[in-house]
DNA sequence: GCTAAACAGTTTAAAGTTAAACTAAAATAA
DNA sequence: TTATTTTAGTTTAACTTTAAACTGTTTAGC
């Protein structure tokens, strides 16, 4: 299928296709780009114990496990696990919820603040000849685009 | 920090900053797009199992366990695990290879090419605001823009 | 040619994830 | 108040993936 028929031809199917390719592409690109990301990880820390620290560090200084397993997509258990191992190593505190006996409040430390930019430190040097390849107002238009359409996905999820 | 300042400033550490923001943003949407389009999906079929599928519809008609390991960033035994299941499926052919003995030679069949269409068609409903909120002009440009970065990640592997 | 190294694929043990069962607490309602 | 239902988090069994050991085949070096 052409680029032109895919722009002339905007209905039900071919925009069915232009989201799946899409999707495609960025699930590959994740994929690539978790592989080198995850080897360049400080502390025996893991992807999902990374994007835990990184979340305090974007979203909110404090939350329920719960609210974490929404926000990762991720079942409670998988969280439950992941807390434990982020305890072990000092990068947050789960505390009992003063409010809510049945509720836990997880807290990043500074360690844990500390260990979520140096992980970003250190992942660098493996996408550097990405940004070598990418002028910098392109990569900016990049993400504000993916950013309208991560939108989108967080606020229709069932 | 502000775009104005990134886009004037793309020295070695901002750049740093925006590739991570790139690839922090496209984690997040491969986790929500994934997490729906695996709800989706018909057969029993995993993500994985999908992905096999389409890259015989993408990329080459035929392949080795081996080079499809390399195509999925997964282990060796990971993929024997999901050709299996394929095979079991009926959705790929799995053969010696007549010039290598060590090597097999892995095949799509009419049905998998058929259950890989189905996916696609089934996966489309999850993602309908998407491109209803989305003209496919947009679309189309977001796509070729990251394919360019997908080259460049294939290209430069270790 | 023969031996050693490299390679392709499978198997195994350890680790992480999921769905579902389970425990305990809070909200609802009668 | 007391009983029922819902909610938060943990635990468990099944499954997937990884890294490493293992089997068999091909290539390289001598």
């Amino acid at each position: 299928m052409s680029k032109a028929m895919e722009q002339e031809n905007a209905d039900t199917y071919v925009s069915g296709e232009l989201v799946f390719r899409l999707f495609n592409e960025i699930g590959i690109i994740a994929q690539l780009s978790t592989t080198r990301f995850k080897r360049s990880l400080p502390y025996g820390m893991s992807r999902p114990q990374f994007s835990i620290l990184n979340w305090f560090c974007r979203v909110d200084d404090q939350a329920s496990p719960g609210r974490l397993a929404k926000a990762m997509e991720v079942t409670k258990g998988a969280i439950t696990n992941s807390l434990k191992k982020l305890e072990a190593k000092g990068f947050i505190t789960v505390t009992p919820d003063e409010n809510s006996g049945r509720q836990k409040v997880v807290r990043l430390t500074p360690e844990g603040q500390r260990a979520r930019n140096e992980a970003i430190i250190s992942a660098t040097p493996a996408f550097e000849q990405l940004f070598q390849s990418q002028p910098a107002e392109a990569m900016v238009a990049l993400i504000s685009e993916l950013e309208k359409i991560r939108k989108v996905l967080d606020e229709s999820r069932t």
